[in-house]
DNA sequence: GCCCAGGAGCATA
DNA sequence: TATGCTCATGGG
């Protein structure tokens, strides 16, 4: 099934996602209690904003973003006790020990906090205004494809496609493929720049549309098939239902 | 008790 | 290239 056509169909029946939400704005007019933005895409970051961003897709690996908010709450507290703003600086003057502590609620805290670390090492190292390539991500011990990805995207704005487990698990069962049969990362993402017009709107929202999709219907075990958006058009109820 | 959640590194073959 | 193991909390 063509992604384009997926994200309109998605979009038409969720609506606008508002990503990446922004704890640090979750107060402002237009911004959910939980930093959600819809109808107001990329604005412009500050850079405890942009940092919050980084942050927040290093420790969703394989996370809830349920933890993950808890753990980013605490960071910006404590960020706040010590009177200096959120960004490299402040994870940096911090204890691994201490930083893994504040960031306990998003599971692998210990690698986390070394990933945390090693990324604001990068960030003081200062990155052009272009932000930074998608090379010098990977080369960073915890980044992998997804989350070089998500940073590019959501942080820097750049026309990339986020690929995760959710859209494999999507476009595998449109497509009638079981889970033995997967595409490799880049295969997917490439088929996703293929078919989606090359806006970081259009990207952005695609990624978001798929994660809402996933929770509320193409869960991985018992997805809710009768009412799914995209039922007419997938295979997978057909083969299992 | 189980499985899953907005992955990635490493060893092994 | 492709599996398999490890990391770890919190909700359903």
């Amino acid at each position: 099934m063509n992604s384009f056509k997926v994200y309109q169909q998605l979009l038409d029946h969720y609506g606008p996602q508002g990503w990446w939400p922004l704890l640090q704005r979750s107060s402002q007019a237009g911004y959910t209690p939980d930093g959600y933005h819809p109808g107001q895409y990329a604005p412009d970051l500050q850079i405890s904003e942009r940092f919050e961003i980084i942050t927040g897709a290093i420790l969703t690996q394989n996370t809830s973003w349920t933890n993950v908010r808890r753990s980013l709450v605490k960071l910006l507290e404590a960020a706040v006790r010590r009177n200096v703003p959120f960004g490299p600086g402040f994870v940096l003057r911090l204890e691994v020990a201490e930083l893994a502590e504040l960031i306990r609620s998003s599971g692998y805290f210990n690698q986390k906090a070394k990933k945390l670390r090693c990324m604001a090492e990068f960030c003081r190292a200062g990155v052009n205004r272009a932000g930074p390539g998608r090379s010098q991500l990977l080369a960073l011990w915890g980044i992998g494809p997804e989350t070089a990805d998500s940073i590019l995207l959501y942080a820097y704005n750049r026309p990339v496609c986020v690929v995760d487990a959710y859209s494999m698990r999507i476009f595998a069962r449109l497509n009638g493929r079981n889970s033995n049969a997967k595409w490799s990362y880049g295969e997917l993402q490439a088929a996703f720049h293929g078919q989606l017009p090359a806006d970081p709107q259009v990207y952005n929202e695609f990624h978001a549309l798929l994660v809402e999709h996933a929770k509320q219907h193409c869960s991985s075990k018992n997805p809710k098939c009768s009412k799914c958006p995209l039922k007419t058009d997938c295979m997978f109820l057909a083969q299992n239902g």
